[in-house]
DNA sequence: CTCTATCAGTGAACTATTTCACGAGCTGCC
DNA sequence: GGCAGCTCGTGAAATAGTTCACTGATAGAG
């Protein structure tokens, strides 16, 4: 199968950024090769799965040898679309806002912070991490020349929908929200949702309800 | 199904959390009763689904009529263990530890942060949000009073398996994990990952290739 | 009190995803 | 070159999760 967009199920798409997570790994530790159940040990997927995923893309390895780890680690920075620059517009300048224009992990990556916006008075035109905090309300006349194509909401709950509405506007067509709420958006456009509440709350289920005789991947994986 | 533990699905845990939130603000707004299908509009799961996930847990809706907000919420909160306080344990005092230990949407919660830890000299003993950032050397024997359940990981890749093994020695039994790295824990532990990156990634696969013609909810939900 | 509209709960059908299991292709050693 | 041992790709089977569609109950109007 090569179109590489119709039908790849979800879970797949979320164990691809696993698989090139490990990859980097290999291949700065100098691996040339490596199978799908020597990855298991890596990144904890089975066999099967790691095959059938990549199977969606294209035919990567070599009966008897297993991948190349350079060869699948390009081609599958290239499905991602890691290959070329990311830029990425964040909205909200409180706690979780700042941590993330502060990510130290963005820097050998293809992500950039391009542009952090608020639009409380007594923030605008402070900076923030080698960033001058924007006006919210320029959003759209500042990204004409920005062009974050990516937008990340670390807003209040109330204020989410609004933001989403006005990334849209300016171009962004993919959003990672961080608010504790539903944003809707066209079919056009690709939202994630992490959600710190929901996470714990679903922890808190499961406190003193996990006896052992669960599956081994306990309540978790995906996503 | 009474049992409330046996083999609910993990997207339905999920949803119980997006159901709890919506309870809650309809209680606030006064509402008394609420349909399945008018839940939709609230929280975006059709009805057959809200439906269906609640009767994991018994039988809370009266026909013809809805659910009972109060009633729910109540039942809810309580199988989520939501009504009993829940201490959590801050592992890493960077950004990211930082901007948790200040999230204010901890105020109203079950949720109390009852301890920051970190293992840089610079930082032990100084102040973050009312909270002496503590020696994560000394994590057990501090938490034999402290008795966080809850661990958060917020720590580099490399640190995070260690520091998973010493949050479950002094007694954590559910961990969010922060680090982008998998973590192995006993079965009988919680691990839930929040991972920037991969949630990043996968919104870079779909830029440009969403066109309108895939389903509503665009790739998202559950988790 | 009766009739109608509404709505929960639920087995059955359907869809999505994972896992199995096997044929065929390399590799590298004799 | 031939054989043994791996390992991939993949249809088919199994499992997990969602949606349908129907039953029976309740509410509320008249």
């Amino acid at each position: 199968m090569r179109p590489a967009s119709d039908k790849i199920p979800q879970p797949t798409l979320s164990r691809l950024t696993l698989y090139l997570r490990c990859l980097r790994r290999l291949a700065r530790e100098g691996v040339n090769t490596i199978s799908s159940a020597k990855m298991e040990a890596h990144c904890g997927i089975v066999p099967a799965q790691i095959r059938k995923d990549l199977s969606y893309f294209g035919e990567f390895g070599k009966p008897g040898a297993g991948y190349d780890v350079q060869h699948l680690l390009a081609r599958l920075t290239e499905i991602m679309q890691l290959d070329r620059e990311q830029r990425i517009a964040i909205i909200g300048a409180g706690n979780l806002g700042a941590a993330l224009a502060g990510y130290a992990g963005f820097a050998q990556s293809p992500f950039r912070i391009v542009g952090i916006f608020d639009n409380n008075f007594n923030k605008i035109g402070r900076m923030l991490w080698n960033h001058e905090i924007l006006d919210l309300q320029r959003l759209s006349e500042i990204n004409q020349h920005m062009r974050a194509n990516i937008g990340i909401i670390a807003v209040p709950a109330e204020a989410a929908q609004e933001v989403a509405d006005q990334l849209l506007k300016s171009g962004v067509s993919a959003i990672l929200n961080f608010a504790p709420t539903l944003i809707e958006v066209p079919p056009d456009v690709a939202v994630r949702n992490v959600d710190l509440t929901r996470e714990l709350e679903v922890l808190c289920y499961h406190l003193d309800r996990l006896t052992s005789s669960p599956q081994d991947a306990s309540p978790n994986d995906d996503q």
